[in-house]
DNA sequence: GGTCGTCCTGTTTTT
DNA sequence: CAGGACGACC
């Protein structure tokens, strides 16, 4: 009798479902089957019997991928697996930690601290401290703080290795930030992982629980994994070394956010013995479409070869549009949109972008042509300051000790407690060693606190009578009766007439989704609910809604596919960013980018890019070297300034190049003088010879020694300069 | 204590 | 161009 869960599978496919036993690699080109690879897999390892579900981890990127993976290992298995674990890192960590936090110091109540806490957190740091927030920039020292627990180096570590003024205090900053976190009895993202992997490394009782638990580990999207992370799979592994791993060295994007690419590129040696199977037939886009993909990805120098293939022949070529503006470029796309998808369904279709900023005109022409639309992450529901200080007040409920909440509670909606006071307060709760909310609590014994005891009581009443409920009223009847007790519908209305309906709906759909898990829930208890809407991710809202045409990041759209895909902003500066063209690492993830920005199309692919862009003052923008990457045999380039119409056979046939069809001229000859070694006359500086040369075009930048003066940086296309040696 | 206006900076992607 | 910080004024 044959195995159903093994009927149509390519021979690497069958492989990679079968190998149980031991590390494998996984190398998944994009549209390669990989989900399908997972999900069997999962499955054959339950039908097999080789573990129960409760021994199985699998570890996804989102959410909504983890719920996908169940729900069709559970259709496999023809019904409900519910012990099987697969989450996120984050979320298995969170929920890991709420059990063991007493060990770590941490009580089980914990809350999770997202980015903008984080923020306001590192903030009150570099003010307390006494540290200048122009020297100190929030946003860099708390990149830099997440940087190194990416890289598990504590704080003690980073202070030991700091040398010089800047590192030495940014080391007290983290020391700082990383106290006060512990005294809230809050972790930020980051904590979740590096405090998992400490347990488990440092607590042998806790490390074997776990360790002896599970018996396979499945991981998706390996090439987006941090040091951190891989960490955590080496403490998790046991005795045996059932470990498999998913994932593909081109679409890695997120080294920003300390992903370690090494970690695909290294498994081998990492994990002794390990198999590797490749899966290397697209079975997802046209021939087309893979070889505009495969033209940019080429160009980069850190990878492993791997050529996809398709059976999928022909297709239609890549449509490139070329414009004038940002607005035309709406304008435009949303045009061909409406000229190629007439009567097919919108949500097959999705606008692709590099940065969330630019979904605005598009937003403006679907609203003009009155086209449903919906725009995935950007600023999350849960970043809108509405929801926030409601969360807010829900954290305080669930763990009083988080000062970062009192903060944004205190006086929302007001209280007559402005700035003064909450200075008293934070001095107060410094000198005694507590949190805010303790001050608080004891404001009528507090001299420097006279007269202000009554405000605070009723403040401490609200959030008591909470806590009392907590744990036996179902979150979505607690979040209403708070939202009655703080009045907020008649305070948003109040407070803007404009915004206070949609602020008010805001409110009204976050209750629903608590109402929501409520239903789905045995216990839908509010510590659990924070923790898990605290994970969300951007693309777990997204639902591929009948007739909707979706709008997001290329970050965001990483999983994803449809048939008609739309990759906007293609220039130079842009896509790829401006910080990326002198940092080749930089630019070679740009290309990923590109690269899975491409493959998420199934049948047509749409390029576009603008002459002019309006960033901070207006720019001239060139188009992105990413489309002179791709064959010119592949393109149809469609002029919309001078409306002419390029195709494939006429730019191969005419020999042109599609920068010059576009009427941009790059000046490679130019380029080629100011290389290294030149000599140059600058008008100001002198004569100054070219050490360094990075960019090229209209983003050249020089590194010039000039006598007398030394080294300075200068854009070319500023400078003056003449090549006189 | 609250509000309004001005200046300044900083701009990527997200768990 | 937008959002935050800060200072002036009510």
């Amino acid at each position: 009798m044959t195995n159903r869960l093994l009927q149509d599978l390519n021979e690497a496919q069958y492989a990679a479902v079968t190998t149980a036993a031991g590390p494998l690699l996984v190398i998944a080109g994009a549209g390669s089957g990989k989900t399908r690879v997972l999900t069997r897999r999962l499955a054959y390892l339950l039908q097999q019997r080789l573990a129960h579900p409760h021994e199985i981890l699998a570890v996804t990127f989102t959410n909504k991928a983890a719920g996908e993976m169940k729900s069709r290992v559970e259709a496999l298995m023809g019904g409900p697996v519910p012990e099987m674990n697969v989450s996120t890192f984050h979320s298995f960590c969170a929920r890991l930690l709420r059990i063991e936090a007493q060990h770590l110091g941490f009580n089980s109540h914990f809350t999770i601290f997202d980015d903008i806490d984080s923020l306001t957190l590192v903030k009150n740091c570099i003010k307390e401290l006494g540290f200048l927030e122009n020297q100190f920039p929030s946003r860099a020292q708390q990149k830099k703080i997440s940087d190194a627990k990416n890289k598990l180096i504590s704080s003690e570590k980073f202070a030991e290795g700091a040398s010089g003024y800047f590192e030495s205090r940014t080391a007290a900053i983290y020391r700082l930030y990383q106290n006060r976190l512990r005294a809230f009895n809050c972790m930020d993202f980051d904590d979740l992982l590096v405090n998992t992997v400490l347990l488990l490394r440092e607590n042998e009782t806790v490390g074997n629980k776990y360790r002896s638990r599970f018996k396979y580990l499945l991981v998706d999207e390996y090439q987006d994994t941090n040091h951190v992370q891989y960490l955590l799979l080496k403490h998790l592994l046991g005795e045996h070394h059932n470990i498999c791993v998913v994932g593909d060295e081109d679409q890695s994007i997120y080294g920003w956010r300390g992903a370690d690419i090494s970690n695909i590129l290294n498994f081998e040696k990492d994990f002794p013995g390990a198999r590797i199977i490749k899966l290397e037939r697209n079975y997802r886009s046209t021939r087309v479409i893979l070889r505009t993909a495969s033209a940019v990805i080429k160009n980069n120098a850190l990878r492993k070869e791997k050529t996809l293939w398709t059976d999928i022949e022909g297709g239609e070529p890549v449509q490139l549009l070329l414009v004038d503006s940002a607005e035309e470029e709406a304008a435009r796309v949303i045009e061909t949109i409406g000229y190629h998808h007439n009567g097919q369904d919108l949500k097959e279709t999705v606008i692709l972008y590099r940065t969330n900023a630019q979904s605005r005109p598009f937003e403006e022409q679907l609203r003009r042509h009155d086209i449903p639309y919906q725009i995935v992450g950007g600023i999350s529901f849960y970043e809108r300051k509405e929801i926030k200080d409601l969360t807010a007040y829900l954290r305080m409920i669930a763990n009083p000790r988080d000062d970062i909440s009192f903060e944004r509670t205190i006086n929302y909606p007001r209280r007559g407690i402005g700035a003064k006071t909450i200075s008293d307060v934070t001095e107060l709760a410094r000198q005694n060693r507590v949190t805010y909310y303790e001050i608080a609590r004891k404001s009528g014994n507090l001299p420097a606190l006279a007269g202000k005891d009554k405000r605070f009581e009723s403040y401490v009443a609200l959030i008591e009578k909470y806590r009392a409920l907590k744990d036996t009223t179902p979150v979505d009847i607690l979040i209403q009766d708070l939202v009655e007790d703080l009045d907020l519908i008649a305070v948003l209305l109040e407070e803007d007439k404009v915004t206070g309906p949609t602020r008010v709906e805001n409110i009204e759909a976050f209750i629903e989704g608590a109402a929501e898990y409520a239903r789905a829930e045995a216990e839908p208890y509010l510590d659990k609910y924070l923790a898990e809407i605290s994970l969300f991710t951007s693309v777990d809202q997204y639902k591929d809604i009948e007739n909707k045409l979706t709008m997001m990041t290329i970050h965001t759209a990483k999983g994803l596919e449809f048939d008609n895909v739309y990759i906007v902003g293609l220039e130079e500066g842009l896509f790829p960013l401006q910080r990326a063209i002198t940092e080749p690492a930089e630019l070679e993830e740009e290309r990923r980018l590109f690269y899975v920005a491409a493959t998420r199309a199934r049948k047509r692919l749409f390029l576009s890019s603008a002459t002019t862009r309006f960033r901070f003052g207006e720019v001239e923008s060139i188009p992105s070297r990413f489309i002179r990457e791709i064959d010119t045999d592949l393109l149809e380039i469609r002029d919309l300034r001078t409306m002419r119409v390029y195709t494939p056979e006429q730019t191969v046939f005419s020999g042109k190049k599609h920068e010059q069809l576009s009427g941009v001229h790059y000046e490679y000859e130019e380029d080629e003088l100011m290389r290294e070694g030149r000599i140059v006359q600058h008008p100001t500086f002198g004569r100054g010879k070219i050490i360094k040369a990075e960019g090229f075009g209209e983003s050249l930048r020089l590194e010039i020694m000039f006598s007398g003066i030394g080294v300075k940086k200068i854009m070319a296309k500023f400078a003056k300069l003449k090549v006189i040696g």
